[in-house]
DNA sequence: TTGTAAGCGTTATCAA
DNA sequence: TTGATAACGCTTACAA
């Protein structure tokens, strides 16, 4: 019960392996007599060629890596999904790595998609720090989503960061809020600097300056820790994301603040889950699915050198209004 | 700028490449002085193995697929940090794949594993009628998690579901609980067999005759459409899992019920936000990490043909009492 | 202990 | 249009 190869097809077909790997890739002519007994031998055989052996000889490997920081975040896994889709009808496979929001993590798993010739990288990055990640980008291709490294040019697909933020802050101000805290998540991550540079922006358009900023992590813990440490509370608390605005309603709601009625909290993201928190929370939605799906579109036009319409992809987000956030009226 | 490869360090060290391959594998001993120039010429070119090269000579490829049934369901992927953990330490590399429900799917990433020589798969079925994981048995060690699949002796990873179940009737039993509705998932998903029939012993123990069952799937969704439908409302709704029990209690408190004061529901998994759920929810933990972790060192054992203690792992559920479920007095 | 050479299963080049 | 042959980069008999 040997595994059949070429070489079986060719026998049994009483042609030469080139001539079954002509049929098979298409590469050459071969004439309609050839080929019809060629196909019918491979099924009758039941024969697939080795991809080990077909990447060792052409070096390449249909197989585009993603690598993301949490498995375990639905942010990171619906954007997966929109990859996952698109590459699904390019009949490319897709090979998921989870860095675990580790930098080390994260060099040792795009070592190792190098070396194995991964085709292409889909890439969320852990931080700033990744030292190879430039290297990298001679051998293979890469799009960044979701968080752009700012020392490398390389395509990205990121949403609107910014506007979303000012947006959002512009609402709160138009609510009645006053008084602020920004509890962001990871201070050397783009997002968090986007977001940052709206909700700065915003305020100063404003002419308010009854704010501060605090970093964490894009988690809950991270959103709980950070408002159960909270001094002053402000009329709004705007997280870094939506994780981050659970973990602090919760943090509120244990010392004593009823949420939005003392205190309005917004996130960032709008997880599918957010819609049913209680309170709904009040949050900017990103097209995560649509991020992924577009990341995987223009690596695949990279691999294969089609011409891109456009590789720096900025999607719009949107304003989601629910309960968390109250208008606040002549308080203070 | 051509890449390295073994003849490059043999030249470069004056040795033949049998002998930098041996240094590489340690597969034959080595003069003390050639290993030492050998492994400073490897360091001083930085060259690295192609795997690639060495799957095709050496038949096998370190890598292990995990084939999970949704990617966002954090449920699954808790399961995988687990198996990610335990596989980074024997340099094993772990593709995750996502058969989004579909079996249909499930059978090509089967497929294509196969074809690239995994060495091994950790396999959560997305239901029962796979018609190649039987024949893909043959050719590639199989380890399921959370889901068995009858059919096929291979070993499993599962957690006790039926004693999970029952002692969550016990105690909802307990507490003066009389009427049941178990709203299930997946018919034909070994979990959703294997609770049916803890809450049916359990129910039968007690005399409990007055109870429905209904099957849906294990999402949100499922949950929410369930609980709109229910004609009765009894003192408990059991549901297939914890994301269930969320869809459940939304429809639930849309047409008017208060849960726990009106009825009593619980989930099953304890997925790390269900303590944060408002109201907190009584559910039986599913030890995820664990799973994962376990299957993988089982999986592992058996590709290297170590003696394993054992290959066929039920984990025990541990029981969550919270908010969600409230003895019930006097009612009916 | 070391080197030579064959082979893993393909595809690309060249000649016919 | 087809076939023989070399090569992709490595490991492993086998010979020395």
């Amino acid at each position: 019960m040997r595994k059949i190869t070429i070489r079986d097809i060719a026998r049994e077909a009483g042609v030469s392996p080139s001539t079954v790997s002509r049929v098979i890739n298409n590469s050459a002519p071969v004439s309609k007599e050839l080929k019809e007994r060629v196909l019918s031998t491979i099924k009758k055989l039941g024969y697939n060629p080795n991809p080990i052996a077909q990447s060792l000889r052409k070096g390449f490997t249909n197989t585009i890596g993603f690598i993301i920081p949490d498995i375990t975040n639905p942010f990171f896994s619906l954007i997966v999904k929109g990859a996952e889709e698109y590459l699904k009808r390019k009949k490319m496979f897709l090979i998921v790595c989870n860095s675990n929001h580790s930098v080390k993590e994260e060099e040792r798993l795009l070592q190792t998609l190098m070396e194995r010739k991964t085709d292409g990288l889909l890439f969320i990055g852990a931080g700033n720090r990744n030292k190879i990640i430039s290297t990298s980008l001679d051998k293979m291709k890469i799009v960044f989503v979701d968080r752009v490294y700012e020392k490398c040019k390389a395509p990205y697909v990121v949403s609107n960061n910014y506007k979303g933020m000012k947006n959002l802050i512009d609402y709160l101000v138009d609510t009645g809020h006053k008084s602020f805290v920004f509890l962001n998540g990871e201070k050397n991550t783009y997002s968090a600097k986007e977001r940052l540079r709206g909700f700065l922006d915003a305020l100063k358009e404003h002419k308010i300056e009854e704010y501060e900023v605090v970093f964490g992590q894009f988690t809950y813990e991270s959103g709980f820790a950070l408002a159960k440490g909270l001094k002053k509370i402000p009329d709004a608390i705007v997280c870094g994301n939506d994780l981050m605005a659970y973990g602090a309603i919760d943090a509120l709601e244990e010392r004593g603040y009823k949420v939005p009625d003392d205190v309005s909290v917004t996130g960032f993201d709008d997880l599918p889950f957010s819609k049913h928190y209680k309170p709904s929370l009040t949050t900017v939605r990103q097209p995560f699915y649509e991020m992924g799906y577009e990341a995987a579109k223009i690596l695949y036009r990279l691999i294969n050198s089609k011409p891109n319409i456009e590789t720096n992809v900025v999607l719009e987000t949107k304003l989601v209004i629910r309960e968390t956030a109250k208008p606040k009226g002549g308080r203070r």
